[in-house]
RNA sequence: GGCCCCAUCGUCUAGUGGUUAGGACAUCAGGUUUUCAUCCUGAAAACCGGGGUUCGAUUCCCCGUGGGGCUGCCA
């Protein structure tokens, strides 16, 4: 039923500009571009900018970035130009709804002359009033059909006299709609339950409803994967589809992201959108991993997989019904992963914005010093945000008690003499040879059996922590200038 | 309220009409290490409940329960 090496499907996103793009929505959009890509179709971004009152401005824009920050490609629809402008490529376009106004007004008139919608002049009041009783009844709250019952001239009076309407689907509610998901199987819902939906608003534009069904079609969509809160309304899409005579795509309806608490994720649970991620420094390959496999899985062992190696191995047959709770820890796993395996190169421009966002104020250090500190503590993990801020002593001047430069048992003596052999090794060590593997080597030996009592002082020194990073990458960090200051000023701490 | 969807460790999930119910994250313990982290080893940890079908159900069916969604001139 799904097609297999078929070349011609074609799938979609179709944001609305209403903010900026959602973690839950970038997996919706990540299962649809994965189908596309892994039966060698199509992949179009559409803007569905039909309500006009919620449209954020730049938000556009904001979701093509973050796109495009995830890796996702695309042949057709709106893209961004090197200016950073909003423009539209392919050829079903226009891709932005609101310049296909006069394609819909088109459509929806000819349902109603083949008499499958209808004008309704209803008020909004009355319509809320209708509401307020029917719920009351404890009813379902639906539109009573009032003006289907207007006559020919009634109609005509009113148009001419430019009273303000909307246009209603005609629902034949003794009827039932079947229809196989991708994901979940048959389904069916009876049509008593679903509403005269609105097509056309009174100012002119097309709900989701009708919008979204004219221009699947107009675009050749084949397959649509789409959150499973649509599922209630497929057969009001269903019966669009017939009133118009085109063919049905494939649905499919993936389930939600949940927060821990197993609510909807929403901004309540922290930063859920795409670019916060990036701000925060989480890397694409991390959280594209991560989401892939939240609602699928490759049914095998396989924790780690590239956007290529996804595309390659994507099987809609292995999509997962219930929803899923997003676990930032297991995230962070993903991210310690993926920062550990960057290039030298790729890493050192993620650490350069990383700096310019989380680096420590009143300091700059030299790019040398930054990319070592990378080196360093992408082995280290932890918070992306935390990356220099948890090594700033190798950053800033450093202040401790005395006695932690003590291992053990030690006596300020023996504390002293190692540090002396600390210092006169380091300064064994020529400049341009003081690089880490040459550190540690040397201070390695000349700690020999007593690797506590040489390097714990040594470390403190360096570091003035308690914990920190290795005493042979502090030094290297600071280089040999600055670490045999600050060995000298250990030592003059115990004088 | 009505309708729809869903249900395996804390989390993401694999799996089967008969399994020691598997893996990963997190947690805990031990090891490595100058410390912390990494890393290695190990442990604890789950089939929502009740009926039915069956020689046998976590698995199939029904009913509950729980969770989620929809019920807009939002998408």
């Amino acid at each position: 039923m799904t097609l297999k090496n078929q070349s011609t499907c074609r799938l979609r996103f179709a944001p609305s500009p209403t903010g900026y793009l959602h973690i839950g929505n970038l997996r919706t959009i990540l299962t649809n571009y994965l189908f596309a890509r892994h039966y060698g179709g199509d992949f179009i971004v559409r803007l569905e900018d039909t309500d006009q009152a919620r449209i954020v401005q730049g938000a556009a824009k904001e979701i093509i970035k973050s796109l495009k920050w995830a890796g996702l490609e695309w042949e057709e629809g709106i893209d961004l130009d090197s200016r950073g402008q909003i423009v539209e490529k392919g050829s079903s376009g226009p891709y932005i709804q609101s310049k296909r106004l006069a394609i819909y007004q088109k459509m929806a008139e000819q349902l109603i002359r083949t008499d499958q919608a209808y004008y309704c002049f209803c008020s909004r009041k009355r319509l809320e009033n209708m509401r307020q009783t029917q719920i009351q009844r404890k009813q379902a709250p639906m539109y009573d059909r009032y003006c289907r019952q207007l006559t020919e001239a009634e109609i005509k009076k009113k148009l001419k006299n430019k009273e303000p309407y909307v246009i209603r689907l005609k629902v034949a509610r003794e009827e039932e709609t079947v229809f196989k998901d991708l994901v979940r199987g048959r389904i069916r819902i009876e049509n008593r339950v679903i509403d005269d939906q609105v097509l056309v608003k009174s100012d002119g534009f097309p709900t989701y409803h009708l919008a979204v069904v004219v221009d699947d079609h107009l675009m050749k969509i084949t397959h649509v994967f789409r959150s499973e809160e649509w599922l209630p309304s497929v057969p009001k899409h269903i019966l669009i589809y017939k009133a118009f005579g085109f063919k049905l795509p494939y649905f499919g309806h993936l389930p939600q992201l949940l927060n821990m608490n197993g609510k909807k994720l929403s901004k309540r649970d922290g930063e859920v959108a795409v670019k916060d991620f990036r701000y925060k420094g989480y890397l694409s390959e991390a959280v594209i991993n991560y989401i892939a496999l939240l609602g699928w899985n490759p049914k095998t062992t396989q924790e780690i997989f590239s956007l290529e190696e996804l595309v390659k191995q994507f099987d809609e047959r292995k999509l997962n019904k219930a929803g899923a709770k997003f676990d930032y820890a297991r995230l962070n796993w993903y991210q310690a992963y993926y920062l550990k395996r960057l290039t030298d190169e790729k890493l050192f421009s993620w650490g350069k914005a990383m700096w310019q966002r989380f680096g420590i104020q009143g300091v700059e250090p030299e790019q040398s010093k930054i990319e070592k500190i990378l080196l360093v503590q992408k082995q280290r993990v932890g918070e992306p945000a935390q990356i220099f801020k948890e090594v700033d002593y190798l950053l800033k001047p450093v202040k401790y008690a005395t006695d932690l430069l003590k291992w053990k048992n030690m006596s300020q003596q023996q504390v002293r003499e190692q540090l002396n052999k600390a210092w006169q090794t380091l300064d064994q060590v020529k400049e341009k040879d003081f690089e880490l593997e040459r550190i540690q080597q040397v201070l390695t030996e000349a700690a020999a059996e007593k690797r506590g009592e040489f390097l714990w002082p040594l470390r403190v020194a360096l570091s003035g922590k308690k914990q920190s990073v290795s005493p042979f990458e502090c030094a290297w960090v600071l280089g040999k200038k600055q670490s045999k200051k600050r060995i000298e000023q250990a030592l003059n701490k115990i004088k």
